[in-house]
DNA sequence: CTTTTAAGTTAACGTCTCTAACATATGTAA
DNA sequence: TTACATATGTTAGAGACGTTAACTTAAAAG
């Protein structure tokens, strides 16, 4: 009894972060019900648990910085408890950022709901909803695009990635008048993706103190009547 | 002589890479002359060995997975030494980038030079080559734009970046036929240089296997028209 | 020639990722 | 209920990294 390993439950009791409030950045998703279950040893989820707080801290500290050991603090599990549920840092990243592209996804879905059907506004909306993600998650954003290497080759990223874009195809399709996604539609789609992505990473950055702040509806309009109207011959 | 400290000439020796072969990534600046110096104790010029041996490992291993251990390795020197010249490791990655932008500002200037005043391919072929560098220096490109938290508090960079888009402007204004950088020319260049970026990233991350190779001139063109054409009233 | 300063080195500390070995719960089958 | 298998925790520790402190050497300045 006194020999035996001692576990130590004191600081686990001690450092527990409560991971259920707080604001959640994300309004799409309804934040979660469960009450962080901790049944002393066993965590009640720590999967969900652990992308949650490795999402707070891609956040808060930046996606450098983040660190496997200060998720687990949060937590409150030793640092060996995440290689249960992931094979390594990368894989904890990418199961955040898999979440925050399914919020993504959700939150364009819901902008074009009301907007009528083939109107230039739901693909204006779909621009507006991708840069307010932007600016609302830039952690879990620039860990997209850029934030490791050989995120290319991770297939979910990549199937995440042309669901986004396949909902864009579809609005751009239907304003141009197209039943399929015709290689005109592609090109378009493409064009408008590139203009909303750059502008995103932009005005993420505000790299342009001088340009005063921009007018985003006005420059999404202007946008999608450039590109989805056919060029001067 | 038996005592006091003996330093490690020899792995100095063994380990070495040299530094100044080997196919330079950036066609724009001429690779360097200086011969390594290398007089035992002191280094030649440590300060832009450390550079050339950052980018190259930002390049190879990705930003992410740099290393201020690996880039001593390779210029042989302990590790302690690159703080005599930085003041840390984000200090070494920003000098790495600011010298990739100055390559960048170089190829642009001398991709428009040839070409006449005030012309629209004056404007594709500054798009052509901002990416292009994303496609020849990736890593560099990606440490730049959301390589790491707080780089837009960094003025050199802000700088640079300014002056970057600060060439851009000067030749949507021509192309417009306006003598200075109006609120029109701002915004102009403002959508070229989004669409810009974002088609560099996505190229860079080439995302889109299903749009087959995409005719980049072709696109460039196009999109010049589109921006620089005045809208249907 | 002496002294100062710039630019290296070793050594060490604290933190990080990840693995191995061990401990404890939970569920299933006898 | 009891026995065992499995899932999910823990501790301990190896090896790399970032950074600093104290020391050493070479070059420059007086």
């Amino acid at each position: 009894m006194t020999r035996g390993t001692r576990f130590a439950k004191d600081w686990i009791m001690s450092e527990t972060k409560n991971l259920t409030t707080g604001a959640n950045t994300a309004p799409a998703t309804p934040s979660r019900k469960r009450p962080l279950a901790k049944t002393g040893y066993h965590h009640g989820d720590l999967r969900e648990d652990l992308i949650e707080a490795t999402r707070r801290l891609v956040e808060e500290k930046g996606p450098d910085n983040f660190s496997v050991s200060e998720a687990c603090r949060l937590a409150g599990v030793s640092t060996a408890a995440p290689y249960k549920h992931f094979k390594d840092k990368t894989e904890m990243l990418v199961a955040a950022v898999l979440q925050g592209m399914e919020r993504h996804r959700a939150n364009m879905l819901s902008a074009i709901a009301p907007l009528p059907e083939g109107s230039p506004a739901r693909v204006a909306a779909l621009g507006r909803e991708y840069v307010h993600f932007a600016l609302r998650e830039p952690g879990i954003f620039r860990l997209k695009f850029g934030g490791f290497t050989d995120r290319e080759t991770i297939p979910e990223l990549q199937a995440a990635g042309e669901q986004t874009f396949g909902i864009v195809l579809t609005e751009v399709a239907k304003c141009l008048g197209e039943s399929e996604i015709t290689d005109e539609v592609r090109k378009r789609g493409f064009m408008l993706w590139s203009f909303v992505h750059g502008l995103s990473f932009i005005l993420h950055d505000k790299k342009l103190a001088d340009m005063g702040d921009v007018d985003l509806d006005g420059l999404l309009a202007e946008i999608g009547r450039r590109v989805l109207t056919d060029p001067p011959s």
